[in-house]
DNA sequence: TAAATAAAAGACTTTTAAGTCTTTTATTTA
DNA sequence: TAAATAAAAGACTTAAAAGTCTTTTATTTA
């Protein structure tokens, strides 16, 4: 088990595809961004939509259609995706399954857990879904295998 | 979805459990344990049958019986129950879900994953299974709710 | 040694996550 | 405006995780 779930993974991994495809002046259909990130095309279609809801990808239909970013996504940071898709629990929640993280009452992972969260929370908040499009472009960065 | 399972955030919160009775001279009931972690009773038996063959905690049936833990396991590391519930995965695996983590061929959040990482392991290996008994006997740290 | 106790073993069910398939709707272009 | 294209929607299946139940085995104590 990952930290994120199998769905969130591929939510990311296509997000930043898009993004660099949006970089480079292309939307882009399903399949393309499927065989690019490794995943089954049905499910990413599934994933696609729900994050065309949350706004954090924009899509067209027909000819010359498909995923692409707009400029007031591009900036958005990495944690609106990860909390579309599995909720807000990564950043709150307890190590050791209490129904409540808290100081007062804590479990015994608590102090170094917290630090762990928070150092997730920090990656997640500052990392902007367009921050790789270069790199991503370049080849320097994987997002497949 | 924490950055445990389930059933591993049951099995440290159990092995936290029997650590401190045992630390007070008692044998532990699978009934005792359940309520006092807040964990489903038949479901926390299949994994103490886990923990009792990987010889994390020790058992004997019986009258008097019970699980316990013997001197050699009090000091042994989270990350064995870790391990033994839930593999190694979250280690040593890819933030997105790449199907191995490497320098050569990282995904955008190596980098900064990688220390996420290492803070997890850190805290699983440096964290021993008796460590919090004097604490937990006290009643300064929560088990359940 | 019989009765009681408690874990081990394994088959089973339920729930959730992951993945697939078919039909509909929107858009473009010939 | 018809045909082609591509996403949206929703029903469906499969696999894995979580949880339950019943029977067996080991141990103690009366
Ligand atoms: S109470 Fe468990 S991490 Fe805060
Ligand atoms: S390659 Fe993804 S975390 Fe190392």
């Amino acid at each position: 088990m990952g930290v994120f779930s199998k769905t969130c993974e591929y939510a990311i991994r296509a997000v930043f595809y898009i993004s660099q495809r949006t970089h480079e002046g292309y939307k882009t259909g399903i399949k393309e961004i499927a065989s690019n990130i490794d995943s089954p095309e049905p499910f990413l279609a599934k994933i696609l939509q729900k994050l065309a809801k949350a706004g954090i990808v924009q899509s067209v239909k027909g000819p010359n259609g498909g995923f692409y970013i707009d400029i007031a996504s591009f900036d958005r940071p990495l944690s609106d995706i990860v909390e579309a898709i599995d909720g807000a629990e990564i950043f709150t929640g307890c190590a050791m399954g209490l129904s409540f993280c808290s100081e007062v009452n804590p479990c015994p992972l608590h102090n170094d857990f917290k630090e762990v969260r928070n150092r997730i929370t920090e990656m997640l908040h500052r990392t902007s879904i367009s921050q790789f499009d270069e790199e991503l472009i370049r080849g320097q960065l994987s997002l497949n295998k």
